[in-house]
DNA sequence: CGAGCGCATGACAACGCTGTCATAGTCGGG
DNA sequence: CCCGACTATGACAGCGTTGTCATGCGCTCG
């Protein structure tokens, strides 16, 4: 049908006007008269012109795409994460770039800065742990492309971090489970280094303590925020319910995978969640 | 550290030879001097040349860049798809762009179309059930962009396909599963309309007939490919092991989700697979 | 020894767009 | 009625790379 897409020039010529007043139309600047302006909307409309984007980003030495890099144990998240950052990205006219990065992979990290290096991408986002990583950022500044880190454990670096509010989030659903009665609540605990991690048990220690309730060392669990770190987690838990008299009536874990992990050990040991024991 | 990455131009004056010769060395291109070649190469390296990609797609008319449209409710599936296209795309000079294609969604429809427009992808990569959808691969087919259609129900289209060997994998499974005796297993079908899900029906029935068994309606059970399908199935199999005599011994489900969720809701039911009943 | 051929190299335009600056044309104030 | 200021528009030079074609050289064959 349309073999070869139309070009500005010929948009410019189709109105009688100059290849940069037919520019100045398509880009939406000020400082032109709207009878022109008019006049190249509709050669813009005839001819179906798409801006080359090859061409803008040679013009512009800028490349309109941006990076996301990833590790992550939970794809359910990381999807949500990819469809967002794709989604925000075209309403700005920008694409989005996934990376897989293995911190320990040195086939990642040259990979990834070969990106950096062809200019490849105008900014970076960094999910966790790869925003902890002080090599990536650190290529990534020598070359000045911009880096958003999401809930990064260390938030002392320079870029501008973006973070779900850990604690408050726990704190709330903390008093919500205290609130219904539960006297111990088993805590199951995400990546040890990771701050998100930190901060929810923060938060949800801080829900405790304002109920009177507190948090014995026993109840912590350590997870790793996959769904198999939850599994295993729940299944200590239901060998002590077996075994122990007194035992936690709840569990808080640290993100859904996991919780999932343990609701599925609890169906395994016959426990129908949220019945009370 | 470096601001702004050095042009052939500059490689070019600093081993003393023409512009067009240094881009010859840089592409590998015969008809070059080894002597020559030389100076070039160390004038790369020493400026940590590295070719500007928009400048390159501009004068190629071409974008490097590959499109995968996914709708899909199996993420680690998924995920390896997309680490797999990333990983060959880039060993070939080519990035990917992942696209959300939702078939009842405007909205994905008229992204997927501007970027086919835009001229923003070399090619498309139709991950199931995209390569079925009709209006796609016409556009495509419109704009002239070559699409590979992943494991597509109907094989007609003119785009080439890639399928896993659906029959003959289930046939091999098949046949293990009565080798170990078994004379009843449940079949966990997936998308009904999926050619997958058909052709692994289709070996799997094969494996029973060599064998001398056969499968009876009533151990297909429908699933749709998600984990919580599977499960659903499992759970209705678990009940009629509660209640009929004779039932299936072993469960044969059309993709590891689904297999996942079986097992899940064996669990539940208390049974630890592979046990015998 | 000269015509002819092949090979290494370079000059130049083109890809499609944007930024800079120049150039007409218009308008209001003194 | 003229001058400065401001507006709309255009010419042109890049952005960094590749394709086309021309050029000049040395070599071989007759």
């Amino acid at each position: 049908m349309k073999a070869r897409p139309s070009t500005l020039r010929e948009v410019a010529a189709r109105a009688g006007v100059s290849i940069k007043t037919a520019s100045r139309v398509a880009n939406g600047e000020a400082r032109v008269a709207a009878s022109t302006a008019a006049r190249v909307q509709a050669a813009i409309q005839e001819l179906d012109y798409v801006p080359n984007m090859a061409a803008r980003r040679l013009a512009h030495c800028r490349s309109f795409v941006l990076g996301v890099v990833y590790h992550n144990r939970s794809w359910n998240w990381l999807n949500d994460i990819q469809r967002g950052a794709i989604e925000e990205a075209r309403a700005h006219d920008y694409e989005i770039l996934m990376h897989p990065f293995q911190p320990d992979s040195e086939q990642d990290r040259k990979l990834l800065r070969h990106i950096l290096e062809q200019g490849s991408v105008d900014g970076l986002i960094l999910t966790p742990p790869c925003g902890d990583d002080p090599e990536l950022t650190a290529d990534a500044a020598e070359r000045g492309i911009p880096c958003v880190r999401i809930s990064p454990t260390h938030r002392e670096g320079a870029e501008p971090t973006v973070s779900a509010s850990d604690f408050e989030g726990a704190r709330a659903m903390g008093r919500y489970l205290a609130s219904l009665g539960h006297e111990r609540i088993a805590f199951v605990a995400g990546g040890a280094e990771q701050r998100s991690s930190q901060d929810r048990r923060a938060g949800f220690e801080a829900a405790l303590h304002e109920s009177g309730l507190s948090l014995c060392d026993a109840d912590v669990m350590q997870g790793d925020f996959s769904f198999e770190s939850g599994l295993a987690c729940g299944r200590k838990l239901m060998a002590r319910l077996a075994t122990e008299r007194a035992h936690p009536t709840a569990v808080f874990a640290c993100n859904d995978d996991m919780a999932a992990g343990v609701l599925s050990a609890a169906h395994e040991a016959g426990i129908h969640v949220p019945h009370t024991l």
